[in-house]
DNA sequence: GTGAAAGCGCTAACAC
DNA sequence: GTGTTAGCGCTTTCAC
């Protein structure tokens, strides 16, 4: 592991020219520098970020924080995340946090702590994480509403259920069924601005809200299935169902279908994200850019690091109605 | 942000106490040790992790590369591998490094250098690529064939594949088309492989290879679906099809739909993976354990680094077969 | 334009 | 059992 120190040797003058002279700072002749960089290269030396980081106090690295990289939507967001920060020159650390107990003990260690410049958190932080990430004192980028010193960016949420819902009762729908999720105050969706999204777009249309109409999906295929099992057990069924995510409206498709009905002429679905495979089932839904909902957070903590303390404004980005197979006109 | 220095100064020791006392290190009194352990709380002290690897010469920092971390597949094993590691202590610096050209800057940089214990690629190195993961001088374990001086962990490709085809001529199919990849040395999964099965399984069975059976859907669902017309367009239409991923598998049930065929009355279609939706959708396919995979090549690493030098051998996780609704016996 | 010296925060070796 | 010292590999004054 060649060092500055061999690097200088080597070429014949002093770490503090090679520094330099690598760094790209001014105060070295041209000759000196093409020299240095040259005998860098022949010598396969590159720079320790540990002691580099010692010295500047920067990490040059960014702290990404996750509920669940395997699940659709985060997966897409850490890779527009970590491309665009990678091409500015900043490595990603990834914590892969889980929900529940594990997320506590992650908030409770802080391993972020003196390691990164700066956090992408991706989730809506409680009270007592949103204190924990602020005691870092580094900028901080989170998802979700808005909160005092962090950036943040998200879907309105609200508008995009009301769009959902909307779509449907255009199509002549007034028993509208909701697959949503517990009111789980730490997960990223906000399941009760896409509630309320959805109750908004009922009342607008002087439809009442039953409650029987309502079922929890848990954000999976497999809940969604389950939960449409529910819906079609009640006594009034839906002629319409507003899935909270793609993932639940295709589950619930499956139970549609093999409840013996077909979809959109019994039962219209439409769900939220346009998951990659939504296309090929035919699933109507409404379309989140999460390449740009990760380029722009990612845009906005880089931001922050250029210009510390200017307030970053909420990024708020729009989603886009897909009409697809699912959806169909009520039968009359 | 506090110091060792000021831990010690509060607590009348020395700094080498206080890293002793707090790094779990003998020859530290009871009583010191907890009066330690206790001021370093009170003071909100954390570790410089710049520092202590500055004198140590470990970062307790793993570097994992990966083609795509959107895609299911490498979330999953992203995940399994993140939840594995940390729980043993190491960080994740995470690469996503795409393929072709950012690929090739990725590995021109290397910007590990220096900054990790040990490497986990979720990728199949070539020469050139192997070469450079060696020079960082640390552990690697790679994904793919077995390769001197790394680690390395895979399923059984061929074996997998060919299970997936003679599932098919069990029942009574003959004409089987099958939707791959290009031989793109550089993606994870290796297509020719599961190709050899498949020529293997048919070979078996004396039926004779059809090459306008086989056709590219890169490994997408929209490419699968175009995979299946071209299929469907072909002078001798396939009974059943044989596609390499799930994704592409649902992306050619649509085109099958779209031709007003049934699945499985007029075709089946078997995957691999079982992905997310699978079950959704009923499609039959050969599970891979991908937490399994992701547990037992962080597994791989870890023994790596607690006693380096010894070899460790390939480890080789098992495919199922699930079946679901998609594959059905043959027309007479 | 370049070098010498100091110091970032920690740990390991050696004293006592 | 604990303290002192040196040094990890850089960057940053401050000289010249």
């Amino acid at each position: 592991m060649t060092s500055i120190q061999e690097v200088a040797l080597s070429a014949g003058v002093s770490a503090a020219t090679v520094s330099r002279a690598l760094a790209g700072k001014p105060g070295v002749s041209d000759r000196v520098r093409a020299k240095v960089v040259q005998i860098a290269s022949d010598l396969d030396y590159s720079i320790s970020k540990s002691a580099a980081s010692l010295t500047t106090g920067r990490t040059l690295t960014i702290g990404l924080i996750t509920p669940d990289v395997s699940r659709w939507y985060f997966g897409h967001l850490v890779a527009a995340i970590e491309k665009k920060l990678s091409e500015a020159g900043y490595d990603i650390l990834l914590y892969d946090i889980g929900s529940g107990e594990s997320r506590g003990r992650f908030f409770a260690k802080m391993p972020l702590r003196k390691r990164v410049d700066a956090v992408v958190a991706l989730l809506i932080p409680n009270d007592h994480e949103a204190t924990v990430l602020q005691s870092l004192r580094v900028p901080v980028a989170i998802l979700g509403a808005s909160r005092p010193g962090f950036a943040s960016l998200g879907a309105n949420d609200v508008l995009t259920a009301a769009t959902a819902v909307r779509h449907l009762i255009n199509l002549g729908h007034q028993k509208i069924g909701m697959i949503g999720a517990g009111n789980t105050p730490e997960d990223l969706v906000s399941p009760r601005e896409r509630r309320a999204g959805y109750l908004l777009a009922l009342s607008e249309a002087g439809i009442d809200f039953d409650p029987q109409l309502e079922q929890n999906g848990d954000y999976t295929a497999l809940g969604g299935e389950r939960a449409m099992d529910l819906l079609l057990a009640a006594p009034t069924r839906p002629t319409a169902v507003f899935a909270q995510s793609d993932e639940m409206a295709i589950g619930a498709m499956k139970s549609i279908r093999r409840h013996g009905l077909s979809i959109p002429t019994d039962i219209s679905i439409i769900g939220i994200d346009d998951h990659e495979l939504s296309d090929a089932v035919g699933l109507t839904t409404l379309a989140q850019p999460l390449a740009d909902h990760g380029s722009e957070i990612a845009r906005a903590i880089l931001g922050q690091l250029s210009e510390p303390g200017v307030e970053v404004p909420r990024i708020e980005l729009p989603t886009r109605l897909i009409v697809r197979e699912t959806t169909g006109p009520a039968k009359p």
